[in-house]
DNA sequence: CCGGTATAGTGGTATATACAACTATCGAAG
DNA sequence: CTTCGATAGTTGTATATACCACTATACCGG
């Protein structure tokens, strides 16, 4: 099936990188697997084995494979590579692990800010804001819940959205021309409640995973407050920490 | 000075890293700046073009550099990078967080490293590496266990420090010339224990917030496999993501 | 049985080359 | 004046080739 070709719009390295990632995606690699080396893999789909080596360096750095000189390259047993660089949302992140995201929208309503939500947006209390409140769902099960406040001028646009089929962020970014360039985010270990328990269908008390986050567009303007709830048991947060290089 | 060699111990690639990096310490490239094309540098260092791009390639992964197709390589324009990038042991962790850091060692021994702490590692498992367990204090209270792995050539003269008063990432990075460069960390929610209660003085079943730790020095060797169990009442985490953009 | 050693296979480094895609600039044509 | 086009310079993609460094295995000799 899956032949690279030249006339195609999409550079061979990164047909093979979708390759790839689909092999994972799909279970025919699993964790820990040895991957055909680079000369074969060149062989196999017709490309330069430097092609195929461009190809597997860049999912070495996205965390996916790591390779060990005189024995091979494996995937990697972790499944991640949110990378520090890289800000994702729900949707992305879930892609990029290699599960279908999905989403129920609760409800999304215009309402007055609280006083905590106003402090974390850098607004008045009581403006109006957007609210969001969805719960996410990883391959059609429960993930998490997640309530989001969204503040810039022209947000009550976002109420004619269909926003259970796209990606919150990719809207902001290409429709409404606000790039989501920072984020704080905090985690903290808790149990779930009542409430939670319903809909993430787990038992009051199982171990839960708080995040509150607020993004920043363009002169680091905050744009949105989201605090979530993940179900402890479904979900790992991986992060790359790096220490600055020059200083040494 | 720089010039570079084929004898030398180390890839050409690598000695043109430096050499860059050097250039932006010193100040004689400012971000902003608009370095060398490829060809340039290739012919100014008697190598290849391809061997330069590799160079840069890297120092772009690393966020140093950005490129713009057409125009050229640019050096970044970085605002942050300070401290929320940098990577931090429990002591320091401690310490910036206000708290008084406090550690009792519950054991140091060397011991040959088990199947999944060999992977994480990168080493065969049997080979002895050193193994430290201690129960972490803040303002004297318990707050976490951990549990740290780690390897590298004469590990064991670690059996012989103190390390209840001494932070281990600072006897690596000054007294065993070992820098920690980056870490790979793992987050996850999850219930205290039985022998993790008694430590830690929580009641079982408190929630609890799980960290695995791969530390990487030069090279992207790992020197550190680490977890640990916080009590997730007393603990935040916090982070800092960045979406790579170009500000021209 | 143990310990070299030869060998084949892997990723790591490096070169030379070619063309594509994109950007800036300058000059000629309208 | 504006617009188009040529052009030169940049990074992006791709190939072919060569050798080095490292690993595992098999085989041979002690």
């Amino acid at each position: 099936m899956s032949t690279i070709v030249r006339k195609s719009p999409l550079p061979r390295y990164y047909q093979l990188k979708e390759i790839m990632r689909e092999k994972i995606r799909n279970g025919e690699w699993k964790p820990g697997d040895l991957i055909p080396s680079e000369r074969e893999l060149g062989e196999q789909y017709g490309i330069s084995r430097m092609t195929a080596r461009q190809a597997i360096t860049e999912l070495v750095n996205e965390g996916l494979f790591y390779r060990e000189q005189g024995k091979g390259t494996f995937v990697s047993r972790r499944k991640i590579t949110q990378q520090l660089i890289h800000l994702t949302g729900f949707t992305e992140d879930m892609k990029a692990r290699g599960q279908q995201p999905g989403t129920r929208v609760l409800s999304a309503e215009m309402r007055p800010a609280d006083e905590a939500v106003a402090e974390r947006l850098r607004i008045k209390p009581g403006l109006q804001i957007f609210r969001l409140h969805r719960l996410r769902l990883a391959d059609g099960e429960p993930l998490a819940i997640e309530v989001s406040h969204i503040s810039f001028i022209g947000c009550e646009k976002l109420l004619e959205e269909d926003l259970e089929h796209n990606s919150l962020y990719r809207l902001l970014e290409t429709k409404y021309g606000l790039p989501l360039l920072e984020a704080d985010q905090e985690l903290e270990a808790g149990l779930i409640g009542s409430e939670e328990a319903q809909y993430l269908k787990v038992p009051v008390g199982s171990p839960a995973l708080f995040t509150r986050r607020v993004t920043y567009t363009e002169r680091n303007q905050p744009i949105e407050y989201a605090s979530s709830v993940y179900c402890g048991n479904k979900y790992v947060f991986y992060t790359h920490m790096k220490r600055e290089q020059l200083l040494s």
